[in-house]
DNA sequence: GTATTTATATATCGGATTGATAGTATGCCT
DNA sequence: AGGCATACTATCAATCCGATATATAAATAC
């Protein structure tokens, strides 16, 4: 399950230029699975190098040509194969989360900034699901669903989790006490 | 805040080894930003390069060499300056939830599959970060604390959202509707 | 009325990261 | 005796990422 992969699964869904497939990663796959373009060319000129997916060249007046691909047979196959791996990964990258890890070394302003530009992009992305899926870049099934749900569900955690236990962070040192009732 | 400043932050806890380093990312740190040896090593390599680190190599009996590193006056001054980032980052690369969202070209027992598999994988998370700061890694300042309480709480979150919805994926498209109660 | 930004589209490059592997020695289990 | 775990180091190919380049038209700003 590379780039790759998820460009075969996303042409499953019709024809599309790199650059259409861009502006999916951005709207809603980006947010669990993010490429930007240099990720996504060279992962569709190896798919095309490979029989994977094969496109046709759309010459425009006045904007650069487009490159439409779409998936072939063998593609297809491929993709069942990315599929059937029953332990797909999971993981986060937090420059956030490690920052806050060494607190003790940072001011408290520089604390509270972080965590306020953290909320503003968490509630940016709130409002961004909330319009899925009126959204150009699928239809919603059932999965795509659940993994909208599963966005909007856990960045509603993220933000509770940091309004509740911020000021622990800031707290004098005399009261601080255990992270408060997490998870319950 | 690449992973050369992270390593610069676990040496103010004092001094250690690359391979006490990658034990401490395996123990807590790696949940929200995974490193190998070869993250590793190199950014120790560069640090020592650039003077941000020194290190003493110390001869073992019937062990290979350790080389402990200690973080310099000059790593302190670049530690800050990697910690007074506004606006770090905060991303998710899950292969699993790419999967899921084209669920409806797997089969029931595939989804079945991936979905135990996710289950597993959090609840050895739990039982890992149920016994912090009981580790080697960090006697547990304000903000390691908060990060593991994150993790915990998160992790309990995800598990709520999977069980909550799995029967979603699964079920007959007459029956489907919107993803439950998500947030609420 | 000019300047900047946004949108459409392609593509590449250096640097960073990953996962796997290699090497070397001791000790423990079966 | 063979295999695996622990303790250490380290590297390499493959992949991935962020920034940038190129080009034109239309929209918006000043």
């Amino acid at each position: 399950m590379d780039i790759k992969t998820v460009c075969l699964g996303m042409l499953t869904d019709g024809p599309a230029s790199g650059y259409d497939m861009k502006k999916c990663f951005e709207s809603s796959f980006g947010h669990f699975f993010p490429a930007g373009y240099g990720s996504i060319y060279p992962a569709l000129a190896t798919l095309a190098r490979n029989d994977l997916v094969e496109f046709e060249q759309i010459h425009q007046e006045g904007k650069p040509d487009r490159k439409v691909y779409s998936i072939t047979d063998k593609g297809r196959e491929e993709l069942m194969k990315g599929l059937s791996n029953p332990s797909p990964s999971h993981k986060i990258r937090s420059e956030f989360l490690a920052m806050l890890w060494f607190a003790h070394l940072m001011d408290e302003e520089q604390i509270d900034a972080v965590i306020e530009d953290r909320l503003r992009d968490i509630e940016k992305f709130l409002e961004l699901i909330a319009a899925f899926p009126d959204n150009d870049c699928n239809s919603a099934p059932k999965g795509a669903q659940f993994v909208a749900g599963y966005g909007e569900y856990m960045a509603t955690a993220f933000k509770n989790y940091i309004e509740k236990n911020r000021a622990f962070l800031v707290e004098d040192a005399e009261q601080q006490q255990a992270v408060a009732a997490v998870s319950r």
